[in-house]
DNA sequence: GGTTTTTGATACGTTGACGTATCGCTACGA
DNA sequence: TCGTAGCGATACGTCAACGTATCAAAAACC
């Protein structure tokens, strides 16, 4: 019990062990990124860190948790300020900001792996659904409370108004060779959501 | 000489050749959709193919050349009727034709397989935005000319609603559990390209 | 300063896929 | 009917990555 009482007290045991993690985790995506969720290799994790590649296996079991754990430090939140001006307004900073993460960011070089390792494993499929659905659901509700304000045309579906002007940035990344740029939002908006009322 | 000379006379050499060719790519599509760009093996091909391994390497050099070719036969041609109708009732025959694909078909089925390829491999990235390119043309035709002709808004941008439009559709099948149904075409259009005329 | 824990290096056995080679068999084609 | 060309099976050597084990050095802790 001596051991179980230290923890309870002591918050941080080893530094070392954060940093490994911290580090390994960093390099899990960058590989993630270069070769992909099926190319994926400790060996090359282990490289591309600096590390040992048995201090991958003392804090992974192996490489799917590795996988696993990487993709899920892709999703820190914190979005635009969504307190000052018009609906429109809101939803143009809104899309200018995924645009520019889905344009260059660890999230759009992991892109491609993420798809494709959602379609491989059931486990990563449904937390992929899972943030997805979240991270669309302010957007959802910043249109739904734009047609009831009257900024937006009342016959426009929330979600599928949101799923058109996601979808289009998205599909630029994943199908052109040329990624949505923030200059376009403010077309992209008048296109869905119909011309800014005067 | 001779043998060129018969084979300017000879059209079909021989059928087994033509054959193999058919079943092994197919086999190589299913393996595709399976087990992705990455987790793609040659032997594994050969086994659902019910052929040996050795006919395989008789016809592509290497693995990545029977993987791209595998794409490209994905890409059989052939749109709905696009003769008859309104502007608005193309434009729902054409979405309702890529919802269906997208939501169920060999080309859905090998998608995340074909982004991810795309991201690794130059040549399959080339080939993967020249043909969606290409698939796309018509659809900006077509609201193009409905601009035009008054049937959709002109302060529409053809090419960003022809993305707004596939991009609601795509994005259902990459990044959320539930695709696109056909069903759900008409409010897409609506939603989009403003509510219908009366 | 001495103990404990983590670490990096390295070696190991195993597995799976690559691409090559060989060799009867069989189906085509004349 | 006979020669030829494509075929399946199989064995081969190679290589890369998996995950495990061991051990001395370094860092953290007290």
């Amino acid at each position: 019990m001596a051991a179980a009482a230290r923890r309870a007290v002591d918050p941080g045991p080893d530094p070392r062990i954060a940093r490994s993690r911290q580090v390994i985790l960093a390099a899990a995506l960058d590989e993630l990124g270069a070769v992909g969720y099926g190319g994926f290799a400790i060996e090359s994790v282990a490289a591309r860190a600096g590390v040992g590649k048995s201090t991958i296996y003392r804090h992974w079991p192996d490489k799917l948790a590795l996988i696993a754990d990487a993709f899920e430090t892709l999703h820190q939140a914190g979005g635009p300020d969504l307190a000052a001006g018009t609906a429109r307004e809101k939803l143009e900073r809104i899309l200018r900001h995924v645009a520019a993460i889905v344009a260059d960011s660890p999230f759009s070089a992991c892109l491609p792996a993420l798809i494709d390792g959602a379609a491989r494993d059931r486990a990563l499929r449904r937390f992929h659904h899972r943030f997805q659905a979240e991270a669309r659901r302010p957007l959802i509700a910043l249109i739904a409370s734009g047609i009831a304000s009257g900024d937006f045309p009342a016959a426009l579906d929330p979600e599928l108004a949101a799923e058109a002007l996601l979808g289009a940035i998205f599909f630029r990344r994943l199908m052109t060779e040329k990624a949505f740029a923030p200059a376009e939002t403010g077309a992209l908006i008048e296109t869905v959501m119909g011309p800014r009322a005067s």
